[in-house]
DNA sequence: ACCACATCCTGTTAGC
DNA sequence: TGCTAACAGGATGTGG
C-alpha cells in the first residue's frame, strides 16, 4: 500500500516529466472514482484540459497537481493505486480509472479496489485535507506527540495510522517504526512516557527515510512512475514476519489485530508491560 | 471529544 | 481439484 515513501518516489519522477508542460487532453476519467470533490469527472476533464502543470506536491500520503489557477486536482492511492508514466500508444491496463496527456506521455491512475480517490479543490494550497504533522517537520517532536496523545486510551498504533495526527505513515511503516523503538503497538497512547515518545518520533523518521533511499516496499501492488518496484522489502523486520524469528532476540514475531489492522511485533522486545522494560523480560 | 466499528472494493489465499 | 469464504487495508461515516 502506498504510505509516504512511495508516493514521494511517485511525485520525484512524475514531477519531472509534469511541470512545465501543457495537458493536452483528459481522455479518461470515472467517476466512481471521483470522491469529495467540488467537481464531476466530466468538468474536471473539461477544465484541466489545456492547462500547464506547474507542480507536484504531496501532502501526507495526498498528491496536489498544480495548474493554472488556485484550483487543482488532488490524488489518492488508496490501497492499490498505481500512478504510472506510459507512451499514449499503449493499450489500457485493467482497471484504469484516470489519464491525463501531457506533452508525448500520459499520466495513468491504475486501481484494481478503487479506494483511492480524485478530487477538484477549490484552492490547491488549501486544499482541506485535515492532515496532522509531516513526521520530517520540525514540529513533529515528542512534545508535539504528548501534546495530541495526552490522555488518549487508543492504542498507539491506530494513533499512527490517523492521518489527523501524523500524516503519511501507513500499516507497514506503523508496525516498523514501533518495532525500532521497541513499543508494544497496542499501549495506550496516553501511556508513553515522553523519552518513549522522543524514540517513536526519531524510529517514524528513520524507518521512512530508509525506505525513501530504497524508493519504497513493494509488498503486493505498490511500483513506482515507471513500474518498477521498491527496494524496501528486504529491510522491514517486523511487517508480515509472524512466526519468523526476531532479528534482535530470535523470538517469534507475533500478529494481532489492533483497531481493526494486523500489527506485527516482537513480544519480547515490545513488551506490553509499563515499566520494565530494559530491566525484566514481560511474561505476557 | 473520544473511540470502536462498518463501509467501500477486488484480487488473492485459506479452508472445506 | 474446485468451490466458497475470509482476508487485506486508507479514509470516511456512523453511532455509542
Amino acid at each position: 500500500m502506498p504510505e509516504l515513501p512511495e508516493v514521494e518516489t511517485i511525485r520525484r519522477y512524475l514531477k519531472e516529466v509534469l511541470v512545465g508542460h501543457k495537458i493536452s487532453l483528459v481522455p479518461h476519467l470515472d467517476e466512481r472514482m471521483v470522491k469529495h470533490s467540488t467537481l464531476d469527472a466530466k468538468a474536471i476533464a473539461s477544465r484541466l484540459r489545456g492547462q500547464t502543470v506547474h507542480g507536484l506536491q504531496r501532502q501526507g500520503k495526498f498528491l496536489l497537481l498544480q495548474t493554472d489557477g488556485v484550483e487543482g486536482l488532488v490524488l489518492h492511492l488508496g490501497m492499490s493505486g498505481r500512478l504510472t508514466w506510459e507512451r499514449p500508444e499503449k493499450p489500457w491496463e485493467r482497471h484504469t480509472h484516470l489519464i491525463i496527456a501531457v506533452g508525448d506521455g500520459e499520466m495513468r491512475l491504475v486501481d484494481p479496489r478503487r479506494f483511492g480517490r480524485v478530487a477538484w479543490v477549490k484552492n490547491i494550497l488549501e486544499p482541506g485535507l485535515s492532515l496532522g504533522c509531516d513526521p520530517f517537520s520540525h514540529h513533529f517532536t515528542g512534545s508535539y506527540l504528548a501534546e495530541v496523545l495526552s490522555h488518549r486510551m487508543i492504542a498507539i498504533k491506530s494513533a499512527l495510522l490517523d492521518q489527523s495526527l501524523v500524516a503519511g505513515l501507513g500499516n507497514i511503516y506503523a508496525d516498523e517504526a514501533l518495532f525500532r523503538c521497541r513499543i508494544h503497538p497496542a499501549r495506550p497512547a496516553g501511556s508513553l512516557s515522553r523519552e518513549e515518545l522522543g524514540r517513536l518520533v526519531r524510529a517514524i523518521r528513520h524507518v521512512l527515510k530508509v525506505s525513501l533511499a530504497n524508493r519504497g516496499t513493494s509488498f503486493s501492488d505498490y511500483v513506482d512512475a515507471l513500474g518498477h518496484p521498491g527496494d524496501n522489502l528486504a529491510f522491514l523486520r517486523v511487517y508480515a514476519r509472524n512466526g519468523q524469528p526476531c532479528v534482535r532476540c530470535r523470538h517469534p514475531i507475533n500478529r494481532m489485530v489492533i483497531g481493526g489492522r494486523s500489527s506485527h511485533f516482537c513480544p519480547h522486545c515490545q513488551p506490553l508491560s509499563i515499566g520494565t522494560e530494559g530491566r525484566f523480560h514481560a511474561k505476557v
